[in-house]
DNA sequence: ACCTGAACACCGTTCAAGT
DNA sequence: ACCTGAACACCGTTCAAGT
């Protein structure tokens, strides 16, 4: 696109380690690809992209990062560490609530990697170690213990990193115009007799629901149920909670 | 790794519409790329590979499927589709259950597709209508209407899918043993200092909790946790129920 | 309408060679 | 230790041409 300089004035640069300030390190280059992915999306990560952004051969992103999976993980790392732990004097409850809206207020500035934190086993360790001792800490504090600690913290990370992957999940790259078009007619198409409950709220579900969406949370984001979403997941743990202690 | 016939005899195949029972469909073509992610996984499925198990030109599949996007999203709505609606007559609270549990058993037999559910908008779509349609008349038959009702079934869909998503989220491709045995490292040299309620429940945790696992749900699957995580979803949403009909 | 055959512009990764 | 330069084996997609 913006590639119309064709005399491109070769840049001789010469091999070993750089002299003056450069000194690539593994952290710069995540820096550099999650700029990449921020600006044009994942689709349009690539090794030799970052590597181009960093002014350097493909080869020399491989020596510091291995694999393009391994950078991935970073990059969505680099995303989770900027996530505030919530202030350790708050109740359980709302620990949790503050967690989940972190959370969230951070993945919308970086909306394009959503779709790497759950989706990867691999990116599934870039919460930092951090917030998971936090969340243990509080489910702790509301009175769950050994199994029941572990239940618990588990539904807290999948409902929390379950809603936001799907929030954010991106939109398909090719005719993204013609695909919405196509899915919004499907939606407002459906046959009344079929789906009688459908037909009735279409206009309280259509892109605001999942499945029945054709934008993704960047454009309308799902604030009201997001927020259902922390309390429905608070009450069911709290009702949990009373449980184990009546038993 | 199979492919040692080198003086591979040349096919000689002529073009324009196949005689025989041929016939290529779309479904035909989807089919063949779910198996081929399931026996593979998702890193080896490429449009060329599926031509080839097909004993076809890519450019064939090209025309029958437009991109590989568009492919993929025929893949996840192929599984989805194996998801076998439960009963009507259930109460709303067991028919949700059942809904979690039945699709939970379907993503089991295709673990390597979970990736696709939640993370891309595309096959966000997959889920079939009457589902969609159940899943609404369900939360209808509880007591939710209008945005209440938006907000009970994204939480519902966010709730199923999320978890699943990352319950079987991939491992890395290239030398996931090496990478096991450092994540597993790394869990149990965490400081107790600065973790103390994640060392004391380590036993409880290590490889069975998000986060801090090095093995997915194929390996080790998380039932009690998916359990548990159902009754959550279920008590807050009856929470949510009961705080309706208060006001 | 459906497919072949070839081409284009990309990839991730490896490796010898430089400094 | 860190980087260049080039190469290898792949990609997705397009397009003219066949039938």
């Amino acid at each position: 696109m913006t590639k119309q300089s064709p005399p491109k004035p070769p840049k001789p640069r010469t091999a070993g380690r750089p002299s003056g300030g450069g000194g690539l390190t593994k952290q710069r280059i995540a820096e550099e690809a999650l700029a990449q992915i921020d600006e044009f999306g994942l689709g349009a990560f690539s090794m030799r992209e970052v590597a181009a952004r960093l002014d350097v051969y493909p080869a020399t992103v491989h020596w510091h990062v291995s694999t393009r999976e391994a950078l991935l993980a970073e990059v969505a790392a680099l995303v989770m560490a900027e996530v505030p732990p919530p202030p350790g004097k708050l109740v359980w409850k709302d620990w949790i609530a503050e967690l989940f809206r972190r959370c969230r207020a951070t993945v919308r500035r970086h909306p394009n990697v959503a779709q790497l934190l759950g989706a990867q086993l691999v990116s599934n360790g870039s919460l930092p170690m951090e917030l998971v001792e936090g969340i243990l800490a509080t489910l702790a504090d509301a009175g769950f213990e050994d199994e029941a600690l572990l239940e618990a913290y588990n539904c807290v990370v999948a409902a929390m990193l379950g809603f936001l992957t799907m929030e954010f999940s991106p939109l398909p790259a090719d005719n993204t115009q013609a695909w919405a078009e196509e899915l919004r007619e499907r939606v407002h198409t459906i046959r009344p007799l079929d789906h009688p409950v459908l037909t009735r709220n279409l206009a309280q579900l259509a892109n605001k629901a999942f499945i029945l969406r054709w934008d993704n949370g960047t454009t309308v984001p799902l604030d009201s149920s997001f927020e259902r979403h922390i309390q429905i997941t608070i009450d069911g743990l709290e009702a949990f909670a009373r449980r184990i202690r009546v038993r």
